[in-house]
Parts: C-alpha cells; sequence; structure tokens
DNA sequence: CACATAATGTAGCAGTCGCTACAAATTCAC
DNA sequence: GTGAATTTGTAGCGACTGCTACATTATGTG
C-alpha cells in the first residue's frame, strides 16, 4: 500500500515535470505516461480517469509551488507591502517559475471556461496565497491588503504573458507609491 | 470578390459567437464550420489553414471588442484613474463581456504557452488598450497610469475567473485610494 | 503449495483532429 | 456558347483522444 503511493509519488513528479514545460490543458494521458515511464492504461488504473490524474497532477504542483515559494522567501514579516510585493514577483519571473506561471494561466483559463474542477483548484490556491502573504506583510495590516497585492501579481502574471512587462512594472512601482499611511 | 468578404465576415461573426460561448483553444474546425453554417473544407479553403481562421476570428473579436467598450463607455476625461477603472471593470463584469473575458484570458494562457500568434494578438490588444484608458484619463497622466490600471484590471479578470471578486474589489478600492497627487 | 487479489501488457474501439484528393458544380471572360 | 478558373461537396486518410476488454503475470494470504 505504501509503496504504490511511492511508485504514484514518482509517476507524479515525472508526469508534473512534463506539465510544467508542456502545459497543463494540453497535456494527454499518452504522453504524460511516456513522460512517468508507464502507460496510459495504468494512470487510468490507478486513477480512475483522466481527471483522477489531472487532480492529482493539480494537488502536487501545488504544494510543489508553495514549497519553492516558501524556500525561497522566507516567512518574515517585511517593512512595506510593496517590498513583499516585489518579493514575489522576483520570484515569479525567475525561470524557474515560468513554468508554475504556464500552468497557473491554463487553470485560470480553464476556471473562466466554468470547468469547476480547475475552479476550485485556483480558488484554493489564491487561498493559500493570501495566507503566504499575510505572514510576511508588516503586522496589523489586513487581509484586504494581502488580497490586493495578489490582485495587482495576478495583472503582472498577465502583462508579462502577452508581452507587455512594462505595464506590469508600471502597477508594481504604483503600489510601491505613496499610501494613506 | 467583395461577395467573397461579405461571407467571410458572416461566417466570423458566426464563429465569433460560437467561440465566444465555448472558448477559443477548445475550438476545432469542424463545429466552428457548423456554426457558420458552411464546413471545415470551406474554411480551410478559405482561409488556408486553421492558424488563419484563428487569426481572422481573433482580429474580428478585437475588433468587436474594442467597439463595444466604446459603445460602453464614452471617451470622455474622467475625474480621476479610479473612476476610469471602474467603468472598465463594470463593463468586464456585465455578462455581455464574459465570452470575452474567457476569450481573452484563452488568449493569456496561449501567449504564456509560447504560440507566438497569439501573444502578437494579444500585445496588440494591450496596445489598443493602453490608448484606449489614455483618452479616458484626466489630462496629464502619463501612459505609466494607463498601464498600471490595466495591470490591475487584468488581475481583476484573473481573480474573478477563479471565484475571487473580493480579491479584486480589494485592488479596486487600493487603487481608488489615496495617491501622491 | 493453492488460491484469490492486485497489477500490468497487448490490442483495439469509437470518436475527433487538421487536412487533402478527387470530382462535380458554378461562375466568369471572351 | 465555350473553355478556363474559381468554388463547393463527398469521402476519407493518418494521427490522436480517453478509455476498455481480455489475458497474463506478480503478489500476498491461508
Amino acid at each position: 500500500m505504501n509503496e504504490i503511493n511511492v511508485k504514484k509519488d514518482q509517476w507524479l513528479a515525472a508526469m508534473a515535470a512534463h506539465v510544467l514545460e508542456h502545459g497543463l490543458t494540453t497535456a494527454s494521458l499518452r504522453p504524460l505516461a511516456k513522460a512517468a515511464g508507464t502507460s496510459d492504461r495504468m494512470l487510468i488504473y490507478h486513477f480512475g480517469d483522466k481527471d483522477g490524474v489531472i487532480g492529482a497532477l493539480l494537488e502536487f504542483l501545488a504544494a510543489g509551488f508553495i514549497a519553492g515559494l516558501d524556500a525561497l522567501v522566507p516567512a518574515a514579516r517585511m517593512a512595506r507591502p510593496a517590498d513583499v510585493l516585489r518579493a514575489v514577483v522576483a520570484v515569479m519571473r525567475s525561470p524557474m517559475a515560468q513554468g508554475y506561471a504556464r500552468v497557473w494561466l491554463d487553470i485560470v483559463a480553464a476556471s473562466a471556461r466554468g470547468e469547476v474542477a480547475y475552479g476550485k483548484t485556483g480558488s484554493a490556491i489564491i487561498d493559500g496565497f493570501v495566507a503566504w502573504v499575510m505572514v510576511r506583510l508588516p503586522e496589523g495590516e489586513t487581509e484586504e491588503t494581502a488580497r490586493a497585492l495578489l490582485t495587482v501579481l495576478e495583472g503582472t502574471l498577465v502583462m508579462d504573458a502577452v508581452g507587455h512587462p512594462e505595464a506590469a512594472d508600471a502597477a508594481i512601482a504604483w503600489f510601491s507609491g505613496d499610501r494613506g499611511e
């Protein structure tokens, strides 16, 4: 029972790498199985159906993403909200995170298309991200600030994706500017 | 020569409606042709290949989107940048615009995946959008403000898509708050 | 060792994908 | 009206999709 979960995790790691490079919604069973060194037959057997594979993959990717974030940005309170924004934007723009950005935008697009499995995962990721930001914001900041910060981050991801990083930079500078404090 | 372009436009209008309802990247030739009242054979004949169809469709959709925006928000300067943001967010949240939001997020995800045709279109749409915002901002505002505003808008689209409109609202409130002016 | 259960390989089904070969029909120039 | 060019219908190809039937092997239990 334990061993098969170990194997599943190895499969998931290999499939996650594949998805981070080639995209999530364009992934199909046979290439995924090949990346994992097994067969589509086995994926269906162990995960039920494709939705099961994708669901497990989403969980695996989300966990890996948060872990990577935690490893790169220490969970210490920063002086100003904009510092948190700049830190997370820097991480998201690093080459290592580009695959995650791709996958995330796939999740967003699928959510917008009404695919509930993706929508629930996407919503959960935002929830976790809000908590992640909160422990890094200056003491006394509200979740409203965290949510506003993350909305700007999402905007930067979109702008970067369509080749307008200068627009993202403008928003970051604006967020860094004077507030009511 | 004129008539076939008229026919093409009719096809594009029908296909655009189909895409606005069912998504762009998931669209395939046969359903598109059926929506247009013709055959996949004809689409290939008149547009060359699928990329030609999608390219024409993207142009058609972008034009329709800007036209709809112009119709709903008069090209008059507003008192504050946040007024422009709230106006465009209100439009994007209206039921009529939801299809466009879906398609736009498809374009963004495809751009992030590295599909150049989508990337160029996405970039061009942002350029047009910057100009659209500029003529509505108070006199003397810079393009930086327009870009920051649009980045926040993109963030709201993402947050709305994954079921966190309250995060989008937080960013809008934050953008509406005190600035350095 | 016998036997039930779990795990896996092989082969393939029915459907969709983008696209094309071929031929019939239509339209246009002269 | 006749020949040529454009436009369209029919049929289908080869590749891929998620998934399954069937047989076989491995594994753990009594």
